[in-house]
DNA sequence: AAATATGTACAGAAAAAACTGTACGGAGTG
DNA sequence: CACTCCGTACAGTTTTTTCTGTACATATTT
C-alpha cells in the first residue's frame, strides 16, 4: 500500500486553516490576551455561522467553563457578539469579522482604561505635589524634586490628552482619512 | 504626644510619586509588561538622572538578576535608554521621557512583529487554498469552503496592509499632523 | 598576573494565571 | 409545579511565569 499522494482536500483546508488561527492567536497573544481565547477568537473567524458554547468546547477540546469565560473575554473586547436566532436556546457567538472595527474597540478599551487610571492618579499627586510647594514648612530641597515631578506629571498629563484625542479619531473614523482603507 | 499633623516633605513627595508609579505600572501590565518592569519604569522615570543596577535593586527591593531582565526588557521596548557617564564603571540607565516616542516605538515594535507573524501564516495559506481550488480531485463542497476561507483572508490581508500603513504614519511622525501634539 | 567588580545564564523556588469539575441558580418546557 | 437544560461561580489543580541565589565569564584595577 503506497502512502497517499493527494491528502484529502478536507484535511488540506483544515491544515491551512490551522495555520492561520495560530497566527492569529500568537498575534493576540501579543497584545495581552491569552493564547486559548485567541485561538477561540480564530475558530469563531473560519465558522461558518455563530458557535454555541458546546460546539466550541467540543472544536477546541476544552471544557465548557472556559469556553464560557473565554468568550466572554472575546465580548467584552468586542471581537465577538452574541447572536440570538430563531427557536435556538443555546447562547450563540459570533466573530465579528471587520478587523478595522475589532482594532477600534480593542484599543479604544485598552487605552482609554489606561488614561483614565493614570489622569487621575496624576491630578491628584499634582494636587499634592502643589500643596507641598506652598507649604512653608516644607524644606527647600524637597520643594525642588517636587518642582521637577511637577513638570514631570504636567508633560504626562499633555500625552494622555493626546492618546485620548488619538483615540476620538479611531472611533469617528477620521484615522482613515489619514491612512486610508484600501491603498 | 499627638499625631504629627504636617506630615514630612519628604515623605509627602514620596506617596505622591508612588501614586503615579502604580498608575503607570498597571497601565503597562494592559499592555502586557509585567508589573515589576512597570514599577521599574516608573522608578526611573522620577529619578533624577541615570541608576545603576544596584541602586535599582536597592530602590525596588528585589534582586540584581531580576533588574538586569527588567531592564533589558526595557531597553528593547526603548522605553529606557543605557547611558554613558565618565569615570563610572557600572552600567547606567535612564527613563526614555519623551512619551509620544516611546508610544510610537512601543506599538511599532508590536504591531510590526505581529503583521508579520500573521501575513506570512495567510500569504501560504491562501497559496495552499489556490492550489486546492484547482484540484479536480478535491470535493466541490470542501471547494466553497476554501472559497469563503480565501475571502476571508484576503480581507484579512488588507487589514494588515493597512495596519502596517498606520504604524508608518507613527513612525513618520505624519499622525502628529491628524492628532497634533498639543490641543 | 592576581585580585576585585560587574552583569547575566541557569536551575530551582515562589507566585500568578489558566484550566477543570462540581454545584447551583435561573430560564424554558411539559 | 416538576423536570430538563444551560451558563457560570467557585474551589482546587495544573501549568506558566516571575523571581531569586549561585556560579561564572568578562572587564577593570592593583
Amino acid at each position: 500500500m503506497g502512502v497517499k499522494i493527494n491528502m484529502n482536500g478536507e484535511k488540506r483546508l483544515e491544515q491551512a486553516r490551522e495555520r492561520v488561527i495560530d497566527a492569529i492567536s500568537q498575534n493576540m497573544h501579543l497584545y495581552g490576551v491569552t493564547e486559548s481565547v485567541g485561538r477561540l477568537y480564530g475558530a469563531l473567524y473560519f465558522q461558518e455561522g455563530p458557535m454555541t458554547l458546546d460546539e466550541m468546547k467540543e472544536e477546541l477540546g476544552m471544557s465548557k467553563t472556559s469556553m464560557s469565560t473565554s468568550v466572554r473575554n472575546l465580548v467584552d473586547l468586542k471581537m465577538v457578539d452574541k447572536v440570538w436566532r430563531k427557536g435556538v436556546r443555546k447562547d450563540l457567538y459570533q466573530a465579528e469579522y471587520d478587523w478595522y472595527q475589532t482594532f477600534t474597540d480593542f484599543f479604544t478599551i485598552k487605552w482609554r482604561a489606561g488614561v483614565s487610571i493614570n489622569v487621575s492618579a496624576m491630578e491628584k499627586s499634582l494636587g499634592e505635589l502643589r500643596l507641598l510647594m506652598e507649604d512653608e514648612q516644607v524644606d527647600e530641597h524637597i520643594k525642588e524634586s517636587a518642582q521637577i515631578d511637577i513638570q514631570k506629571i504636567t508633560a504626562a498629563l499633555e500625552y494622555y490628552d493626546w492618546l485620548n484625542r488619538l483615540v476620538d479619531s479611531f472611533e469617528s473614523q477620521e484615522i482613515f482619512k489619514l491612512v486610508p482603507k484600501k491603498q
